[in-house]
DNA sequence: CGAACAATTCGTAAAAATGGAATTAATAGC
DNA sequence: GCTATTAATTCCATTTTTACGAATTGTTCG
């Protein structure tokens, strides 16, 4: 039973709904001998019987009734599949879908995002956010175009996945004026008991950062932990304490944020992914993100 | 675009998911000029470019993105289908998916189903209770062999179905064995002012009972009404009132609700259908079931 | 029992899919 | 800027699959 045949299973699903070889073969428009043939191929290559002899007709047997339900739903999802394409035919707008890991900053994922309004086309962007998990399974459901992600992903057995680099940028520590003033003075070592807000150990900046406290030999004060970006954010701008985010969101985190910045950390850097599932074919959105990420 | 060739779309699934001709030519075993050729055919049957040319490949133009997300839902669920089969090839147990409508009566279903037991094979009855409606979808999508129903039910422009007499069955009422005493001397007439149970009027049985009431010029005291006539039996049970179900249904209804018969209801008759969604090829269960019911 | 119906088998004809050889187009390397 | 390489494609002969006419088998109905 190497591959299914769509077409014989077509003529099976026709049948059974018709309710007989001679009603389905007026329906396709083609002759019983053909349909009957046909169907004795299919249940030789599918090693079962679908139909039984009943009365002077047939009758689905029980694996007839399972390949039923299967092909009900398989021509189903066909019909709308047509009905789709029509619809789209004229339409000419380019739709990218995106997943942005909750840990990637947003500002990040805006700057890395910006180059598709440069296209020639008019884009629209479909953004979702979540967990690792739940992006991975969108993007192999085709449900994502690319993921944006803080770390490679490597393809497992059921899952192939792709991982291109997008860049890796230095991050700086930032805080409301008062604390960044406090802390820029003799910056790293001042940060010695500093109010620090840091991601969870879920993201890789994390482990990142315990590196670099260790060369540095500080032990900061953590006032917070976060895994989602937007709300470290949030709570840094409310002054609880300084954090880290990358140093060329300057300017943004300066006027969205009210927040300075207080230094950089040498040697750490935050690295950004586009996962996608395909090997080579890319979303012209996709390519212009990796073109302009390598330019 | 009339019919879609689910070989040419097999075809430019696996090159979607490979990305490339060649290396889909490859996994498959053909050339690539095959694939090549037969891509081209469905591009012109769907009227739509699914690819477009993208450095030295290929990629997904909007149209064929869409048609991928559907691709991936229909290959995946034929290889399900494959799977399936292969288990089942062995089993030889019949599973005979019923629904019943919540109005009819729970022993009256059961008497009709109880041929079934006395087939030669193992039967796996699995049923399931709703409205009409919810049935009537499930009954479409063959997630249902059978519906039984207190009336016949038309095909719409969408639903085709088929509906067959089951029989029509005599009615009395019963009553806990006071309210049976009572009211069993001068049936029918006693019945003025007694408190009786009542199904809705979603149920077909009602509106023949109102006619009953009318000829027999009764205005009985309704003291409720109840869409599932298990509910009903429960109150009947307590003595709630005198409520109707199937004159044969007298032995079970003593045993198991403890009431006894109060009086027939002449001309009343409780019908029963067996409503399918296959136009001829039957169920062998639906099949024993129907010719029990008709010998 | 014979007429009508339903599915099937057989052999041949038509249609579709396939692969070889050559062509076009876009990179990558020198 | 030229050449080797990779990828997709076009053209056409060949094979495979699908389709139909004619005849056959089995079942139901009058």
């Amino acid at each position: 039973m190497r591959d299914l045949n769509y077409k014989h299973l077509h003529y099976f699903w026709v049948v059974a709904k018709e309710g007989g070889v001679n009603r389905a073969a007026n329906k396709l428009g083609v002759a019983a001998q053909t349909i009957s043939g046909q169907l004795a191929l299919l249940e030789r290559s599918l090693g079962v019987a679908l139909f039984a002899p009943a009365g002077r007709g047939l009758a689905l047997t029980e694996a007839g009734r399972t390949a039923l339900s299967y092909a009900d739903r398989i021509f189903n999802l066909g019909e709308q599949m047509l009905e789709a394409l029509e619809d789209r035919a004229g339409e000419a707008v380019l739709r990218l879908t995106v997943g942005i890991l909750d840990a990637l900053p947003k500002l990040a994922a805006h700057r890395l995002l910006q180059p598709l309004m440069g296209m020639g086309k008019p884009v629209r962007l479909v953004c979702y956010e979540g967990e690792i998990d739940e992006l991975m399974s969108d993007l192999a459901l085709h449900r994502l175009d690319v993921v944006l992600s803080d770390r490679p992903v490597a393809s497992t057995g059921s899952l192939r996945v792709f991982s291109h680099p997008l860049g890796e940028y230095p991050v700086s520590f930032y805080g409301v004026p008062a604390l960044a003033r406090q802390y820029a003075k003799g910056f790293p070592a001042s940060l010695a008991g500093a109010p620090l807000m840091l991601p969870t150990r879920t993201n890789a900046l994390r482990g990142k950062l315990e590196q670099w406290f260790e060369a540095n030999d500080l032990r900061p004060q953590v006032v917070g932990e976060f895994e989602d970006s937007a709300l470290m954010d949030t709570f840094g701008r409310q002054g609880m304490g300084l954090f880290p985010a990358l140093s060329m969101l300057g300017p943004d985190v300066e006027a969205q944020l009210g927040a300075l910045p207080v230094g950089e950390l040498e040697g750490v850097r935050e690295q950004v992914f586009a996962i996608s599932g395909e090997r080579r074919i890319r979303h012209p959105g996709v390519e212009a993100i990796l073109a302009a990420a390598a330019g």
